[in-house]
DNA sequence: CGCGATATGCACCAAAAGGTGTATTTTTAT
DNA sequence: ATAAAAATACACCTTTTGGTGCATATCGCG
């Protein structure tokens, strides 16, 4: 595995935004005593960490809490993958909550840890997350893949759609009118008709609209 | 943390499919050392599993190798959840391909195990597997996040739609015709006509087969 | 209060789409 | 080789759609 911002010196220059003192004096300190990291910062708040940056300072990963004084955590997160990129950030969090973690990761976090991870375990989990690893609680996972299937469903239909039908369901979903699926594929504009007609038929539709509706949704292009 | 699958005596009934007869003896031998485990069955091939199932064999969880002589377990895990949609399927496998990934949380894998996990810990992510848990490794998590955000992109553009229109517009994309929407919203086809018009010139379309397309595919709706 | 945005409505027209029927050629499968 | 399926094409007709212009009522906000 090899470190995505490895740092000549081979430490990872972490930064922590958490708003309760304890909590990031405790970070600081338990994590600045492995040798893989380095504390490039502790801030109360994400605007802090955001001139931190802006001034010049550097930092490999950052951990970030979600609920901050200001902009919260995920804000946060949006803006610096839009100007640091490079910036691995891993939500700490004690919540699991679906919709927090769907913005997250949506809003371009690496991973989603929670608070009561071991040390040990956490210093594990920052270090796979600078090279191409996510750490991610089992239960948060779940979630997640609960959502991806949500997004991207099986085929379970088949609508034995002729391999002709296929390509002028694709361009229907483009948006091509019957005279322009006749220009591209070089038939007349009555046989681009037929072969809609004939899709429509076995996708039980009766417009383009339903047809392209159909098809987006259920993978069928 | 409560388990999904729990049994009278506490124990998870595990069932093994893998063809190399080395890997499956030593898991049988290992995970069955586990208290908390009962090895239901060891099968070289999915068929085989099913038959077991089929004459009343019962199981809680299975892990899954993928390549296997015959169905592999990707269908197999396919059938599985259509039959017995209670049966946990954990795909054990020494490969991280991306596709073959996606096609096993479609086909309704529950977790993704590498076979070079440690004992303990396979343990550990089974049981958590039967719970509300889905054991995934950072690197399988990683791959999962990026295709997440490809299915789930964070809205950009705001095409600054009306509350009516955004009501329209969902009905267009459900497939109603001017007529349709006017005796669904009490209103006259003229006016659902004069709605969807305005709709085209904010996102640029000119069709309703457009519309339908760029409303799914941004998540408009 | 009044301005602008929103929602509503109608008329008119040309283009596109939907539906049905028929027919020939080509490809595929048995 | 022969039958079935697919791809091609045209005619005819009705409905829907897309586009434009005009007009009125309503509502929110400074």
């Amino acid at each position: 595995m090899i470190a995505r911002n490895a740092r000549p010196g081979g430490q990872l220059a972490l930064a922590i935004v958490e708003d309760e003192r304890d909590v990031r004096e405790g970070l600081r300190y338990l994590l600045g005593l492995d040798g893989r990291l380095r504390i490039a910062g502790a801030f109360a708040k994400a605007e802090d960490f955001i001139q931190f940056l802006e001034t010049g300072g550097q930092a490999d990963i950052v951990l970030m809490d979600i609920h901050l004084p200001g902009m919260d955590g995920i804000a946060a997160t949006r803006l610096l993958q839009g100007r640091w990129p490079e910036l691995v950030v891993l939500i700490l969090t004690i919540f699991e909550d679906q919709d927090a973690i769907l913005d997250s990761i949506k809003a371009g976090a690496t991973g989603y840890i929670l608070k009561n991870t071991k040390p040990e375990a956490l210093i594990d989990q920052i270090v796979s997350a600078s090279g191409d690893g996510s750490p991610i609680s089992p239960t948060v996972a779940r979630r997640i893949l609960e959502e991806l299937r949500k997004a991207a469903p099986a085929r379970t239909v088949d609508y034995a759609l002729t391999a002709r039908e296929l390509e002028v369901l694709r361009d229907v979903v483009e948006g091509l009118t019957y005279r322009e699926l006749a220009d591209k594929h070089h038939i007349a504009a009555s046989t681009a008709k037929k072969h809609i007609l004939h899709i429509y038929q076995k996708l039980n539709v009766s417009s383009k609209a339903e047809v392209v509706r159909k098809a987006l949704e259920e993978g069928l292009i």
